[in-house]
DNA sequence: ATCACTTACGGGTGACGTAAAAATC
DNA sequence: GATTTTTACGTCACCCGTAAGTGAT
């Protein structure tokens, strides 16, 4: 067996085509090289090189070699990154949402459980989320429903309830409840990236116009002065906190009210055994 | 980049489950294999292993880490045999021929001309040839006709020209030429693997029955005590020499002649260049 | 007590550097 | 004379072994 090292020196020739160019990129001596050369062609038991007298170059036989060993350094290199690249993914809980609601309600929950691995919450669609699950780049999803899947583990982890928020001196604002149908026509704030709520709103107000804000402080600053209603939860109600002069009022339909779903291959249940318990 | 021993040592601990068994297949001792242990947690800078008092086990990491190994190793070694093999390769020039006849004529100049390499020289069907000459396992292959190939040359090298070979006391012994008809029906002595030979005498002398010997000797002990003819040609008298009271009465039919090709990839004109001229 | 791993220490191989020679351009 | 390979020699790193220690069975 052939070590490492005496096939970098190897492939260091045949890049620099001499012995002294390959030792300078190497940072060794002449000699050295010389040495490995000799060595390599003692371990090999057969001819590398054509020893001329003020020149060394590779022969047929040491130009296959060089080709098998550039190979295996690839390889040595590749098993590294392999190793830390695995390494690091064990030690990083990677979960994936439809909604941003469950990050919102869980990340802090999932911060102290795993505190001893770096988690990594983020929202795609539920496509995406799927095949990473099984490619292992998620080690858990959250879906609006359950899978049908032998290989899988799912349990409801939260209901998310859809309101309006409005100003609270608007008429609006006394009522217990009201229905989708009422307020189609309304143009709404919203926030960039509800994920699953989007079509479920649009679908039932389709003469609401939408007026998308990409973060959350300018939305609320343009809710305060104007009378535009906006939507909230009681996920966001809790993570964001109710703003002044504003009410919540929920909307009355089953289609405001959804279930999300923690979906995780079998093989990873027991590294969340701990919070699928704790829910 | 990791040396290869270490590799060694990491693949060992598994097979054996514990270093001391390892240790002793490796003919090491167990501190050694600690210590290469340690050197491969370091080098690969991520735990390899579940450290107990007592016991040492691969955690995932490791097993990912010893499946890349092994297959390292394995290239190692893959590597070594394929340069000792293209090495006697071009140490040994394999020539291939659909009938004995090339060979008996060419083996001592091919011996001559090649003195500094191991010449290895067999016979083959056509198919057979054919395909080697591509993949490299005849440097030279030797057919009944040229080859129409961009990447191939060609050369007629040889023509062997079919005789009777019979007693000096029958009527036969006396004629200048005979034709296939005039022997049709004739029981022949011949010896076995006559390659090219076999199909053309088969088919224009259909009612003969060919006697196959599997020696020369055998066969011209056989030949002295019967009258039963036999055949030779240019080259069989040549290299085995003319048997006494028998003579040669050459064929008349254009197919009793036969020109043979020396065919070679124009990668391997330059070896075998001498040779070709010398003809 | 035995077995398995770890730690500490010493030794010898061998990988590397320095120096110098030989050879080619 | 400059560059490249080779040889000779000295040094130091490091790979390995021995011995002793710890913990588990």
């Amino acid at each position: 067996m052939i070590e490492t090292y005496l096939l970098e020196h190897l492939v260091a020739f045949h890049k620099h085509k001499t012995l002294s160019a390959a030792s300078r990129a190497l940072n060794l001596t002449q000699p050295t090289l010389t040495r490995s050369m000799k060595k390599l062609e003692e371990l090999f038991g057969v001819p590398l090189f054509d020893h001329g007298k003020r020149s060394l170059r590779l022969n047929s036989n040491g130009l296959l070699a060089v080709s098998l060993a550039e190979n295996i350094l690839e390889l040595n290199e590749q098993m590294v990154r392999q190793v830390r690249n695995h390494d690091l993914n064990q030690r990083t809980l990677r979960i994936g949402s439809v909604a941003p609601g469950p990050i919102m309600e869980f990340a802090p929950v999932w911060a102290r459980f795993y505190a001893n691995m770096a988690v990594a919450s983020e929202q795609r669609p539920e496509a995406t989320l799927i095949t990473g699950l099984h490619n292992h780049t998620y080690q858990m999803i959250i879906l609006t429903h359950p899978l049908e899947d032998e290989d899988v583990y799912c349990q409801c982890c939260l209901t998310e309830q859809l309101y309006v928020y409005v100003a609270d001196d608007t008429p609006l604002a006394l009522k217990p409840s009201v229905s989708f149908e009422e307020m189609d026509g309304y143009n709404f704030l919203v926030l960039e990236g509800i994920g699953s709520w989007d079509p479920i709103v649009r679908s039932h107000m389709p003469n609401s116009r939408f007026l998308v804000q990409s973060d959350e402080l300018t939305l609320a600053t343009i809710a305060q002065s104007s009378s535009l209603p906006s939507f909230s939860t009681n996920i966001t109600l809790n993570f964001f906190g109710k703003q002044p002069h504003r009410v919540s009022v929920p909307f009355s339909d089953p289609e405001s009210s959804m279930r999300f779903y923690a979906i995780c291959l079998k093989g990873n249940y027991e590294l969340l055994k701990k919070w699928f318990q704790s829910i």
